[in-house]
DNA sequence: GTTATGTGCAACCCGTCAGTTGCACATCAG
DNA sequence: CTGATGTGCAACTGACGGGTTGCACATAAC
């Protein structure tokens, strides 16, 4: 349900593995990014109907929903011999809480403007 | 400022290059991000300051600055022989606008949200 | 002018990752 | 059962990126 939290970072003191790093990461590849939006416009997809959209292989395209799935952006449902991957919401809103919470730090109406709690920090120690 | 647009993707088409990508890609890296926030907290400053910080050497947050710089996420001023870098905003609203726009797709209330901003509300600007 | 501090550039490891191929296994259709 | 379609796993390759070191250049301080 996208809920901003605004948190969304514990505390990393400069370096420290934190779960924002595969979110970020997975949105990263543009090809992830164009994976995900296509299983939103098109709802759930086995990854070989998916990957006929792409110029990759079948393979190229299990490894990204890989991916995708372990940041929890994309949920996968066995039907039969097929797996039908699709896109989930959750997850997104620690990104954009991120962004928020970071933006806000110097920017005060991007706090006001999503409602966000000001415990937004992730500083480097 | 963070004026959400929630278009920010243009018709992904399957794979196409778009400046979204060393937006997100700058995003990545964990590094980066803390060099951001860092930067957020502090004020601006000057490489060699901000690596002090980092268990890093100056010349790899060098390269973390480049990157944001390049992603439009942070902007460098030159002092005499100090170069400051100071984070700027606008930018992350198109990673914002990108999420938001994404998650409308296929829920609803991310787009409420996201209504709070198309144009918005207040931090447009 | 000399020294100290700060930046810029380039080359160089090394790991990770996107994408590939090949093949084994599972399931549906006849 | 047999064949067709779909998924899973593993190994391999090539490229890119994070981080390093070393040194040259620029500016500030004395």
């Amino acid at each position: 349900m996208l809920r901003v939290d605004a948190r969304a970072s514990d505390d990393p003191g400069v370096t420290g593995r934190r779960p924002l790093d595969e979110l970020f990461d997975a949105l990263a590849d543009p090809t992830r990014r164009d994976v995900l939006q296509r299983l939103v416009h098109t709802g759930p997809q086995s990854a070989t109907v998916l990957a006929e959209a792409f110029p990759f292989t079948r393979q190229a395209i299990v490894k990204h929903l890989k991916a995708l799935e372990e940041a929890g952006l994309v949920a996968a449902e066995r039907a039969g011999r097929e797996v039908h991957y699709r896109a989930t919401t959750e997850r997104l809103a620690e990104a954009v809480a991120w962004l928020l919470g970071t933006s806000a730090g110097w920017d005060r109406r991007a706090r006001r403007l999503a409602g966000l709690s000001p415990t937004a920090r992730e500083g480097a120690g």
